[in-house]
DNA sequence: CCGAGGCATTAACCCGGGTTAAGAAACGGA
DNA sequence: TCCGTTTCTTAACCCGGGTTAATGCCTCGG
């Protein structure tokens, strides 16, 4: 964890006391929608999806997050908002979170955290312009081959429809679309 | 300008002179594809639009800035890659260019200059937060009615065909979104 | 070992967006 | 102002995803 973020010993000594490590059984949350959430996860294990219900009562899965990744309800902690997502285990896992108001007040005299905090918030970008970017350019069914070629580690660990529910289809539409690449490619 | 990101004198004065000030007709580009483009832009005056080609051809229109935006191929920028997009004034704009490795190099030392790095990269990151949110909950008509609504300045700024290339349908789909609505109103 | 619940597949039908094409309207330059 | 180009609208046809429902499979607990 330390050497991750390559936090220098100071610095972790300063924050070592804050983190908290939790483990979750398949299926717990980690967050609730409408909770103030204030934390940011690091995953050390397992996988975890976060995902809100549409106005139809639809759920929505905004994110896949597994071992190394960062997983929080980002935008609305740095718009002081309640979470408009859920964050549930899709295996058991074990996830690190981060104060980010702590850090943020250190970020105030600190480059490290400063730099540590901007690190982040460029990360997440890039993350969400690949997904604008999908979005945009492809269909389900591209999306769908883009997600198994480059994402096949975890492709498995992940059941069919909350595939579906991430590319923004019906699981009954992802099935059409697998036997629709199984035949063309015979 | 100054005041807009409260630049204090010190760094104001060691940023001065890297800034570029520039003025585009209407359908000049300001970034082309390909190019290795690493200034961040901020919009004084006028209307762009950030945009690439798709595999068919087609353009797909990433994002409008007005007057107070922030226009740039940010995140190839910070990927160091080449521009994959397009950046063309819708109108007669004006543009103050940033150098972001200037910025970013005196940001190592620099708590101001890593602070702007960072809120930069939150900023963006909301809106792309954003945008993922209503491609992923929002129907082509849902996403057009919020425009109207949230967006309704520009929108008379803004011709038809790229707005539907913004949503990622053709202009077509976007007539018959609006004659559809324009009944269902009567 | 059995039954229940959850997940995947398939089929039938509907609807909205893509495509193509034609005509109308708005715009811009000479 | 006039003409040509660009943009917008409308129509016809196709196709893919939504919806609903039936079926089969797998897993897990009793």
């Amino acid at each position: 964890m330390k050497h991750l973020f390559a936090i220098p010993d100071r610095e972790w000594d300063s924050i070592r006391p804050l983190l908290r490590h939790e483990s979750y059984a398949k299926g717990d949350f980690a967050v609730r929608e409408g909770a103030l959430f204030r934390s940011v996860g690091y995953v050390l294990r397992g996988l975890l999806r976060s995902y809100h219900l549409d106005d139809a009562g639809v759920e929505r899965t905004k994110a896949f997050r597994s071992e190394g990744g960062m997983i929080s309800p980002y935008a609305e902690i740095l718009r002081g908002e309640p979470s408009r997502s859920n964050i549930q285990a899709i295996e058991s896992s074990e996830v690190i979170w981060l104060p980010f108001d702590a850090i943020n007040e250190m970020s105030k005299e600190s480059l490290f955290w400063m730099g540590l905090l901007r690190a982040q918030a460029e990360k997440n970008f890039l993350l969400k312009e690949q997904r604008e970017y999908e979005f945009l350019n492809l269909s389900a069914e591209a999306q769908y081959e883009r997600f198994i070629t480059e994402d096949s580690a975890r492709l498995a660990r992940i059941p069919q429809f909350l595939i579906a529910s991430y590319l923004g289809i019906t699981p009954v539409a992802l099935s059409r679309i697998k036997s629709r690449l199984a035949s063309k490619s015979k």
